[in-house]
DNA sequence: ACAAATTTTTAGACTAATCTAAAATTATAG
DNA sequence: CTATAATTTTAGATTAGTCTAAAAATTTGT
């Protein structure tokens, strides 16, 4: 049974949608409003997707993914962010410019393509926002990053994501010279709005609002 | 205005027809039959193209593509070819392995994209089989290759085509160890069935039938 | 040249994926 | 606890792309 380009987008869709209410189930209109489409539109292709077993459906309640849904959610997501690293590593694309492309490319059907572009990529862990990548079992690396609103004061940290994908945000951390990997020093926290100074690379010292802050990933840095 | 995968297909068709007929214009039954599909659909689809002047059509008649309407097949030709020059060249495809793949890739939309692919891969000016690739504008080499089956006896060639592009032929002419570029002396030619003795880069001898060398184009070897 | 064969088009129907409008169900607020 | 609001589903319609069957037009063979 193959799953069509919008059923894999659907699924994609409830997959986020689960990851983000984490205990309670995917509603109708979340996942309209998540696709922007009507919520009649979805309750037909929840239907579908309830027939082929890859989501489970109770009326008027919500859907959650079964486990063969869940499989193909992460096989497209390993797709989406293989690209992603193709993309940005190999053709130099901005990491803010591979979206779209990736969105595309994540339909492309093909075992074989996949397993060849991940050795061609030498099977990276991570996409170009930090973002894991599932291996060809769905497993993924679970990484211990928190909010840089969160961090303390005078501690360095690791910068290895992001919780906003959008161009804007990420062309904003690209004019303050910030990349993945980055070291951020925490110079001092404003108690009154949450912002930040810190020092990236041990180099150049920048202003952050709690707003950017708080969709920057870090993790502690460790020294050996 | 956007056109759809399948529209794209049509269109794909009608080039490669237009190319094997010449003169001749384009009947409905043709493209039924390189698409399996039925003619009553084919009449439907090309009235669509029509509208949208991606063709020319009269009732009874046939169809020849548009200005408008060869430079979008171009396009899919320039885009099918370089994804097979990176899925053969990067990721250790084998030439017979690649088409079902680039027959997918070819229908991604980004013209960034193909631009920074054609970049990454040096500017090919042919795919995997010979075959030239159009640039960006549509313009590509004329190539001019003769069939192996009117070559002449005691003369050099490189084996630079095919005209035969199923899996088996290719897989065939691999069993062969005959590569595009290798240089092929033709040494004895069979007058009863056109069967041709030959000798591979210098190195070794083989014995092709004359169905066989009928889809291997070569052009003359040109000693400086 | 005209009857038979072939090709092409038309007509009507189906599925996937979408919509709007209305009905049914569930949640909420006084 | 019930009336109002919000959500969800149902019903009916639309478009793209496909089909089959039948009608119309063209080509062919003697």
């Amino acid at each position: 049974m193959k799953t069509s380009f919008t059923e894999e987008n659907y699924i994609k869709a409830i997959y986020k949608l689960e990851e983000k209410l984490k205990e309670k189930a995917v509603s109708t209109n979340d996942i309209a409003i998540h696709l922007s489409m009507q919520p009649a539109t979805v309750t037909d292709m929840i239907k579908r997707l309830s027939d082929k077993k890859l989501i489970s459906y109770k009326k008027y309640y919500g859907v959650s993914l079964t486990a063969k849904g869940k499989a193909i959610a992460l096989d497209i997501i390993r797709k989406h962010r293989l690209w992603e690293v193709f993309l940005v590593k190999k053709l130099k694309f901005k990491w803010d410019e591979v979206h779209d492309i990736a969105e595309q490319l994540e339909h492309i059907d093909s075992k074989e393509l996949i397993l060849k572009l991940d050795d061609f990529l030498d099977n990276p862990k991570f996409d170009p926002h930090g973002d894991a990548i599932p291996d060809k079992d769905g497993k993924m690396r679970v990484v211990n990053s928190i909010s840089l609103s969160t961090a303390n004061k005078k501690q360095t940290y690791i910068f290895s994501g992001v919780s906003n994908h959008e161009t804007k945000f990420l062309k904003y951390l690209t004019t303050l010279n910030l990349s993945l990997g980055n070291t951020i020093d925490i110079e001092s926290i404003n108690d009154y709005d949450g912002s930040l100074k810190i020092k990236i690379n041990h180099k150049h010292h920048e202003f952050l609002s709690e707003q950017v802050a708080s969709h920057i990933l870090v993790h502690p840095h460790h020294v050996k």
